[in-house]
DNA sequence: CGGCTTTGACCCGCGC
DNA sequence: GCGCGGGTCAAAGCCG
């Protein structure tokens, strides 16, 4: 979303580290800087949601899903009046919510958002607004991979699940775990599919998730492929160069060297 | 037997 | 200070 041009951030999308004190002057002109890149922030939502009734109902709900996404201790009335101010809010956790349509064999119990990763459910409440259970779900590899979801059917269209996901995932998806790409749960992913060419023949993924339905392919060639050291090299590079090009990834990445900098330069010096 | 889910209890922030 | 509601914990039960 940021083109780099009017915000003097660097390529990771980092504000710069300031040289000395700050000034009156000097934060002046860094609130009118936030204040364009807000309004900047804002035109570009309005042209989103313009092509996007879906996204733009859900941004009217004011209800479960929007105010726990927007803010997860209870304080939308809070971001609210600071956006109004102009004000940024202080980082927190990436929160993004998306909606899936609920599986048939979906109880209230089971609700799950297949994204491709492993979760593990830690809780499950009634909330006031909805009468529906909303569950909670941390990722499988926690702690080391901070990320959480909360999952809720829609208080008015029970045949749709809101999920809200907080943080950004520090490892890939499991590789075989069922992977279901739904349409409305693939925002902020880059979509699953690879074209590797290891031994002069080109095997896709979906040859390995269509298996079932007329692929040339079948499973036993696919596996012997798969095995060999040239297949599971290239497979690698393409895995680079797919997280190389991903701007969320790399956004996470680069935050997360830039923390560890930070954390390591005062223990240096003291 | 280990991993996962369920669910009541507990904690904490917020509004009054 | 108190009550309410959302979020998390942890013991018990379930399942492969």
């Amino acid at each position: 979303m940021d083109d780099g041009s009017s915000c003097p951030t660097n390529s990771a999308g980092l504000l710069p580290l300031s040289a000395g004190s700050p000034t009156a002057e000097g934060l002046e002109e860094k609130l009118r800087r936030v204040r364009e890149e807000n309004r900047r922030l804002a035109g570009t939502l309005g042209a989103i949601l313009a092509d996007r009734p879906d996204l733009r109902a859900l941004m009217r709900a004011p209800a479960s899903a929007v105010a726990c996404a927007r803010a997860p201790s209870g304080s939308a009335s809070n971001a609210a009046r600071e956006e109004a101010a102009g004000v940024t809010v202080e980082p927190r956790p990436k929160v993004r919510t998306v909606c899936a349509r609920a599986e048939p064999a979906d109880t209230d119990a089971n609700l799950s958002v297949k994204d491709g990763y492993q979760w593990r459910k830690y809780g499950q409440k009634v909330t006031r607004d909805n009468p529906h259970p909303r569950s909670y779900f941390r990722c499988a590899f926690a702690p080391s991979c901070p990320v959480r979801k909360k999952v809720q059917r829609d208080a008015e269209d029970t045949s749709k699940l809101v999920a809200t996901y907080e943080g950004e995932h520090n490892h890939a998806r499991s590789p075989e775990r069922e992977f279901v790409c739904n349409e409305s749960i693939a925002i902020g992913h880059r979509p699953c599919s690879v074209s590797i060419n290891p031994s002069g023949r080109t095997i896709r993924l979906e040859d390995m998730t269509n298996h079932g339905s007329g692929s040339r392919l079948d499973l036993e060639t696919i596996r012997r492929e798969v095995v060999t050291p040239e297949f599971q090299k290239l497979l690698v590079e393409k895995m680079v160069n797919s997280l190389k090009n991903d701007a969320d990834f790399m956004h996470a990445l680069t935050n997360a060297v830039a923390e560890r900098i930070l954390e390591i330069i005062p223990a240096r010096l003291s």
